[in-house]
DNA sequence: CTGTGACTGCTAGTCCGTA
DNA sequence: TTACGGACTAGCAGTCACA
């Protein structure tokens, strides 16, 4: 699982939890409607600054956009 | 307080705590001394896979690079 | 309402030298 | 051991058009 995906997991999940859609997110954050595509399909790369603005967006902490969700806890990562 | 000055603590701190020189953090991480000292100093806007990357030789949570460390607890904003 | 490809401008990150 | 600045390269932010 990539960090980028599990960011637009978060994002997606997050934004849908607050009954937005992409275009009204997009309005709130600044992002385009078109980069909020891409980024919630785990293709992009943002910079801390622009997490920083999304969470705030969305009302939650940075920690919150790059947490794994719990489907299964404890990372695998064996090296 | 700015999140890329909440981060540059947090790496320095944790780059400390195992008692890593910028310059063999740098070579762990493939990053650049240089860089290291701006992004420690709040001066940088890394991107998530950078976080990723830095987190990972550090052995820590992307999360645990962006958490306000508790020297006063409860954000004043009000929003 | 959402996903994708080509494009342009900006900047993240590199390399080098100095204090 | 670390901080700072300038020129450079590669990749991303952001846009438009199409489905």
């Amino acid at each position: 699982m990539d960090v980028r995906a599990l960011v637009g997991i978060n994002v997606q999940r997050l934004r849908r939890g607050r009954g937005l859609t992409q275009l009204e997110l997009s309005l709130q954050s600044g992002f385009t409607r078109a980069y909020l595509s891409g980024l919630e399909a785990g293709k992009r790369n943002p910079r801390l600054l622009s997490l920083e603005r999304l969470a705030s967006v969305l009302e939650v902490q940075i920690e919150d956009l790059v947490r794994r969700s719990k489907s299964g806890f404890g990372s695998s990562d064996g090296g």
